[in-house]
DNA sequence: TCTTTTTTGTATCGACTCGATACCTTTTAA
DNA sequence: TTAAAAGGTATCGAGTCGATACAAAAAAGA
């Protein structure tokens, strides 16, 4: 019964990182929320770069979120768009201002600096073992996974090459199926 | 350079713990960082037990976490006692009812819940795995450890079986060596 | 087709966090 | 003996976050 072992060590890991993130954020005037919003954002496909996809990766309510992309907006970091075909829906993208800021503070140079330490192959040990916590607590407490279209059973490969998406039907790119998903669904 | 992956998980473990965290508190009226005060409160030493090692520990400013310790006190969850010798220092207890409480929402159900469906060896491994990134992360940043005694350098073990601190030139109990301390340093 | 329910999103309020600053007391250093 | 450092509190403003209420569009039902 090591639960209380990992959730400890979790905690302090979480509770570094976030440290670090304000502190490099300030810089830049971000609140950590902030800073994860616009990590999302970098990483998410097109079907779920909306508010409400972010609501359910961070776990926040969607008064919570709509006032921080409020914001972000605000600052010029991202924008928003009404969807073609469901005018309730907004599309919001990172601004290049978003990108480039956003590529100063993650990761944070307290990670670069312990990874510089690590061997590739203890890196791999460690990325991997994190990986398989991720994925059993997702699993097991029945949460999204927010996984990756190339491990997605929606997700198939076509004759050419590319992709194909069975949820939305629509083809999908080399670049797209490595780009988190809400709808994702592991292959079982 | 695996350093954006590694960030990315413990991001997003840090985010799910948070969240659950603030879920499991919230019934009891106590906030994430609340919690965290109360879940080092139960793990350090008594010379760690001040608002100056909860800060060191947690952070935060000192202004900060005087407001925390503060509502807590309120809420007769700590008490708080003055040092013996220094006038300036005082020394915070848990009180019963802040064990208890503690208790119920630490680990969460969420990681509990994961735990139960891996095997007591692939939660050695992703233990040892966290504690070593948690120990690279802090020795590469020239970061306190907040390690236990047992792994410290100023611990000597007495002809007895007992323990004895070189730094603060006292003797320790087999209890004592289990907790973590603000002055902690690593063995060479 | 018309009505009801659901979904997506915004606005506002209050409790709380957090850093910054100022301030006090006690201890330590000069 | 005086100055500096350390531990701690008080207060303020910006911001998070949940709860509630609300609006508009889409989906479901009759």
């Amino acid at each position: 019964m090591k639960a209380n072992h990992i959730y400890d060590y979790v905690e302090r890991l979480g509770e570094l990182l976030r440290v670090d993130s304000r502190q490099a954020g300030t810089k830049h005037g971000l609140q950590p929320v902030q800073i994860e919003v616009l990590h999302y954002l970098a990483i998410c496909n097109r079907y779920s770069d909306t508010p409400m996809a972010v609501t359910e990766y961070l776990g926040l309510t969607k008064g919570t979120v709509s006032q921080t992309l409020k914001v972000l907006e605000k600052k010029e970091l991202l924008t928003k768009q009404l969807d073609d075909t469901d005018k309730r829906i907004s599309h919001i993208k990172l601004s290049t201002k978003g990108k480039n800021l956003l590529n100063k503070v993650v990761p944070t140079t307290m990670f670069v600096t312990a990874c510089e330490v690590l061997s590739d192959e203890k890196q791999s040990d460690i990325a991997s073992s994190l990986k398989q916590l991720l994925t059993t607590l997702l699993h097991a407490n029945d949460l999204k996974t927010f996984g990756v279209c190339s491990s997605c059973r929606y997700n198939s490969e076509t004759e050419g090459g590319g992709y194909f998406c069975k949820l939305v039907e629509q083809p999908l790119s080399v670049d797209d199926v490595q780009l988190i998903c809400r709808e994702h669904e592991s292959k079982v």
